[in-house]
DNA sequence: CACCTTTCTTGAACGATGTTCATAAACATA
DNA sequence: TATGTTTATGAACATCGTTCAAGAAAGGTG
């Protein structure tokens, strides 16, 4: 039951061990977590545990938050491929789309202890501008998922191929970031209700349906009267 | 040209001197940070520079981001009044939001530098569950700013009254922060037109116009008259 | 005015983090 | 096997953010 490997080949042997220590340590770090709570561990205690110097863990994991990401990574990598078949059973991009988001309120609500921590990693390469650094960052792999989708949604006619599809799928993701943010500050709101909502929104969109209904031909006065907020 | 006081009268005076102390401690912080970069200026310069004892500075502002959030975040209430009038001139809603967006855009760009810190005090008093940090954390300017007009442009007919105004608003600026986000990732690219583009995008829904046209007849021998909405 | 209470400031320490560096080991390539 | 490159090591280091007891100042009360 070790943790497991999305990277089935890197390269050279050398390459392959160290994302073996990599992954050690992480284990190692995810049972201190377990144990002991996130913040009363630190990284000089992981190293001893797991038989390394400070300087070899850092070379690994620059932050301790490093750590949160490479574990919740791996589990969002290896959930989406285990989602796959399940994916493909329905029909609409709606339906699918659906079914996805609420096996992630899951999944987030299972996680809920790890989040901050993995969101305050993933905001933190966000500024250090590596560049390189984002493209694994962990939040690819959904991004790369919700992009297929709605790539599949456009070629089938449900969503509109004015924009990218790629653009679609960062859209999502940041409303959704918007809803678990929400959903961690309040905790008991519904965090799968809040998906669902913001994606209807992003299909729907905000404007009124009928097209600027004639309110206000003149000066109004009409019904409703309760307009001061 | 002393920092802007956007809390007129708080209360007694002990809260005002501690608001003084507060900007003016705010003011040095911004005078370093100008003089030899964010980065190169210690807490403990900081303090020195203001004569003030370095506990008594992380009394009024707990992490070095908090002194770039509190300036920006006066700018930002200020920013706002100053629009106002501007904003009144505009008819429609998606002319006042287009025309709002655009010099946030502009704003934004000049601030550039201090972003990256200002997003990271906005994130980490995000998982601290402050509760009440959150009421006046300078986002929320923005926030009762964006709600107001989106709550009048529903009782103008422009803008759906199915979901609540409050959340559109925090929807839109999620929207936003991830147009930011790649911005600063990506300079060269035009933050004005991602802010157009995501707000057209909440406006309009990603679903496509015409409603699932008759692409593969094969599966669903539905002609689809159009009701998925 | 004298007194008490609350709040703020101070200085000094502290632990943890993250960084640095020279040295040694492990590996790859020839 | 010989050489060069990557990685691991151990130890030191600066800074950060935190903590604490004690003093000073503001506020309220008699």
């Amino acid at each position: 039951m070790k943790g497991a490997e999305p990277t089935p080949e890197p390269a050279g042997r050398r390459q392959r061990k160290r994302q073996k220590t990599a992954s050690h340590l992480a284990d190692v770090a995810f049972g201190l977590f377990e144990e002991q709570g996130y913040e009363a561990v630190t990284m000089e205690q992981i190293a001893a545990e797991a038989d390394v110097a400070k300087a070899t863990l850092y070379s690994h994991f620059p932050m301790k938050e490093a750590l949160v990401a490479h574990r919740l990574r791996d589990e969002i990598v290896e959930g989406m491929s285990a989602l796959a078949d399940q994916l493909a059973r329905h029909r609409s991009f709606v339906s699918r789309m659906q079914f996805l988001l609420r096996e992630s309120a899951a999944w987030h609500a299972a996680k809920r202890t790890y989040l901050p921590h993995y969101l305050r990693y993933l905001h933190s390469i966000a500024d250090t501008a590596d560049g390189g650094a984002i493209e694994d960052s962990g939040s690819m792999a959904t991004w790369n998922a919700l992009a297929m989708m709605f790539r599949a949604a456009q070629q089938d006619g449900e969503v509109t191929r004015a924009i990218p599809a790629g653009q679609l799928a960062w859209s999502l993701q940041y409303l959704l970031y918007g809803a678990v943010t929400h959903w961690l500050l309040h905790p008991g709101t519904d965090l799968a209700k809040a998906f669902l909502q913001a994606f209807a929104l992003l299909m729907n969109g905000a404007a009124a349906d009928r097209p600027a209904r004639v309110r206000k031909p003149a000066s109004t006065g009409k019904t409703s009267p309760g307009s001061s907020r």
